[in-house]
DNA sequence: GAAGGTAGTAATCGACTGATAACATGTCAA
DNA sequence: TTGACATGTTATCAGTCGATTACTACCTTC
C-alpha cells in the first residue's frame, strides 16, 4: 500500500507508519474486526513484523486508541490554554465547538475512540478507555465551565461521533431514516463535511 | 448453562433462549468478539443448532440488535403515548428522563446497542444501526419538543450509554480518573444503580 | 405402532488468526 | 572488509471460527 515497502526505514519512521496503518484498519473493523495482517498490509509491510514491534496486538490497539483519544484532548487543551481564549464568552465556546468540528475531519481517529469505548468486555481497553475520557474531562473542565456544561458538551461531542460511526454523514438523502437528526446533530457542519466525507 | 437443555422445547421457545443468551453474550463481545459457540454455550444448546435457527451469525446479531433499540424505543413510545404525558411540564420531562433509567437497569441492552452503532465498517449493521436510531429520533419527537431538545436528549443518553459500555459505574472510587465524570454524568441515580452493577 | 415431521447433536471442514522461529538483507563503525 | 547490530521476510504452527452434513431422539397423529 505504500511506496516505502522497499527501502529501509529507521525503526522510529516505520512505528510511525505502522500506527497510521493501524489507525485507519482498526477504525474501520475495531479491536476484534481488525487482523494483524490487514494492519501489516495497509502499512505495507509483513505481518510477524507489525506483531513484532507491538508485542501483541492488544498493546498495538491500545497505542491507536491513546493515541487517537490523545490528540482529542490536546485539541481541547490548545483552546483552553490560548491567551485570548475567554471561556464564559459566546466565542470561547464558539472555539470550543470548532476545535471539536475540525476533528471531525478525520473520522478515523473518532472511529478508533468509539471502538474503544465499546470495547469494555476487554479489562484493559475498558480501563484505557476510562482513563483516557478522564483525560478529557479534566481538559474541558478547565475552561471553568461548570461541570454540568462539560457533560453537555462532551454528550453532544458523544453524539456525533455515534452518528459518524453509524455512517450517518454518508446517507443524507431525504429519505433516510436518520436524515432529520443528522440535519440537527450537524447543522451548519454539515456541508462543510461533505465534501471531505 | 440453562436448566432446559435435557428437555425438547417448541422452536419459538427455544429461539426466544438463544435470543436472550445472544444479547447476553453480544453484549460482551460484539459481533466479532462474540463466536456463535459462545452464544450457544450460553444458551445450553450446540453451536450447529444456533447457526441453523438464524441462517448466519450476521442474521442473528441483526436481530439481537434490533430487538435491543426496539425495546428502547418502546420504553420512550409508552411515555409518550400516556394520556397524562404532558411535554411540556417539568414532569413530563422528568418521566422520559425516569425510562432511561429504567432501561439502565439491563445494561446487556445498551451494550449490544453501542456495539451495534460501532460496527459501522459492516455495512448491514450500520444500516440497522441508522434505521432504528432513526425510529427512537422519530419517537422522542413525538413528545413535540424542539428537535434542538430532542438532539441534546439522546445526547445525554448517549454519553451513558458509552460511559456505561467502558464499565465507569464499576469504577467510582475517589481515585478513578473517569469518576467524577461518572458522578456528574449520573448524578442521583447513581445509588440506584450501583446495588444491581 | 408406524410414519413423518420436529428438535437437537456429533463430527468435521476449510479458512483465518496471532504468534514464533529461523533466516536474509542492509548499514555502519573500526 | 569484516563484524555486529538493526531492519525486515518467509515459513510455519496451533488454535479458533462459522458453516455444512449426516445422524439421533422425540412427539404427534392416524
Amino acid at each position: 500500500m505504500n511506496a516505502a515497502k522497499a527501502t529501509r526505514m529507521s525503526a522510529d519512521d516505520r512505528r510511525e507508519l505502522i500506527l497510521e496503518a493501524a489507525t485507519k484498519a482498526f477504525a474501520k473493523g475495531g479491536y476484534h474486526g481488525t487482523s494483524t495482517d490487514a494492519v501489516a498490509k495497509e502499512a505495507g509491510v509483513s505481518q510477524p513484523y507489525v506483531v513484532r514491534m507491538f508485542g501483541t496486538k492488544l498493546e498495538l490497539f491500545l497505542e491507536v486508541f491513546e493515541r487517537a483519544v490523545g490528540r482529542i484532548r490536546d485539541a481541547f487543551a490548545a483552546v483552553v490554554d490560548d491567551p485570548t481564549f475567554d471561556p464564559a464568552s459566546e466565542d470561547g465556546r464558539a472555539r470550543m465547538g470548532l476545535a471539536y468540528t475540525e476533528l471531525l475531519q478525520d473520522q478515523d481517529f473518532l472511529q478508533v475512540m468509539m471502538h474503544g469505548f465499546s470495547a469494555g468486555g476487554i479489562d484493559e481497553i475498558a480501563a484505557a478507555a476510562r482513563s483516557c475520557m478522564g483525560e478529557v474531562f479534566a481538559t474541558i473542565r478547565r475552561t471553568g465551565w461548570d461541570d454540568e456544561e462539560v457533560r453537555d458538551f462532551i454528550a453532544y461531542g458523544m453524539l456525533l461521533n455515534v452518528m459518524i460511526s453509524m455512517r450517518a454523514l454518508e446517507h443524507l438523502e431525504p429519505d433516510d431514516p436518520l436524515a432529520p437528526l443528522t440535519a440537527c446533530a450537524f447543522g451548519d457542519t454539515i456541508e462543510l463535511l461533505e465534501s471531505t466525507a
